[in-house]
RNA sequence: CCUGGGGUAGCCAAGUGGCCUAAGGCAGGGGUCUGUAAAACCCCCAUUCGCAGGUCCGAAUCCUGCCCCCAGGA
């Protein structure tokens, strides 16, 4: 353990990849040579209660290196990217205060680049009624009427969006609205302080669909048909964003008796894949992260040293 | 061997003489993203219709031959 003792470097490292990648094995493993504790950065592990269906770190796994950030809301809670932002780096700084590097796990692109950038999303909660009302607007008179709203207030963020999406064209004017401001004067960045270094997992594409169609699998006969028919007894909607996630959506149509049981575990599987082909613009879109098909951790371990010996030397 | 039906993209499938440089769906690929992100949205994906001729100003669509597939008959 060459780096634990002498001279810490309060650093961040990024570990994203597609969902089934090997992110979580690979903390764990990296957690037997090196001082660190993991920030999750996976949207749906941040609910209680959602654990099959989100392949969350196993109880054994947990204890081999603390997890922040699992199992912190209810699923009829919503965390908005700012509030996700706000406790990653409270985190962050904990560790960091432990002397601990941070690992940053998750596939959720949005939130790590997020914390990796330092997005500053402007200040503006979001409000239930307004968006309940634009909704009803764009289903009443279009799509392309409500985006002729932001339009003539916001032409700059106009150009930016598509004018057939509706949920982003109805935050935009929440925020022009609210603030009485244009929205693309509001989005800023501010560098972090502390260095990151991003590891993106990797792998033949054939090879991960296959191996997710296996997961899947695995996860219907570990019970995620009875984890998602509980979710539901216990009051949650299915209109919840928590349920909007890969498992529980499709699961949730069979138990509506929409489709089989069959059509809905080869939705699962199909709508896994372009997930997937999300994921990697995200991965693919910050700057050249290190891209690694097979993730040992002693390669991985010698990356993470090799650069925190490069910013000892720079500093 | 005869009769009938059919051969359009990786798969399903519309189109039966000009609006077809071939609809749509699935699968596949790429992308956008600053408070729902495992969400929402956008883009690409057959110069070609089993093959070869012919008719016609013009054919995936009509005719002839051939090759496959399916059903029934022998």
């Amino acid at each position: 353990m060459p780096l634990a003792g002498r001279q810490p470097v309060n650093a961040v490292i990024a570990i994203e990849g597609p969902t089934g990648a090997g992110k979580t094995a690979l903390a764990v493993a990296l957690a037997a040579t090196l001082p660190v504790e993991v920030v999750n950065a996976d949207s749906r592990q941040i609910y209680r209660g959602m654990d099959i269906g989100t392949a969350k770190p196993s109880a054994e796994e947990r204890a081999a290196v603390p997890h922040h950030l699992l199992d912190i809301v209810a699923p009829d809670e919503t965390l908005t990217l700012a509030q996700y932002q706000a406790r990653a780096t409270a985190a962050i700084n904990d560790i960091h205060a432990q002397n601990k590097l941070v690992l940053l796990v998750g596939g959720t692109g949005q939130y790590i680049t997020a914390v990796l950038e330092g997005w500053r999303a402007p200040e503006v909660a979001p409000n239930e009624a307004l968006r309940l009302e634009l909704e009803a607007y764009a289903a009443a008179h279009g799509p392309l009427a409500l985006f002729e709203r932001l339009r003539m207030l916001d032409l700059q963020a106009a150009q930016q969006m598509d004018p057939y999406n509706v949920r982003r064209t109805i935050r935009a004017l929440e925020v022009c609205l609210s603030t009485g401001q244009p929205f693309s004067a509001q989005r800023r960045k501010e560098a972090p302080d502390f260095p990151a270094l991003a590891v993106a997992l990797t792998m033949d594409r054939e090879l991960l669909y296959q191996r997710l169609d296996e997961r899947i699998e695995r996860m219907m006969a570990n019970g995620l048909l009875e984890e998602v028919r509980a979710l539901h007894e216990h009051g949650y909607d299915w209109h919840l964003p928590s349920m909007s996630a890969l498992g529980y959506a499709q699961l949730g149509s069979y138990l509506r008796g929409e489709c089989s049981l069959e059509e809905a575990v080869s939705a699962i599987k199909r709508e896994t894949r372009s997930f997937v082909r999300r994921q990697y613009t995200w991965f693919r879109r910050h700057g050249a992260p290190h891209w690694l098909e097979t993730p040992e951790p002693q390669i991985v371990q010698h990356l993470i040293e090799d650069w925190l010996a490069g910013l000892r030397g720079v500093t």
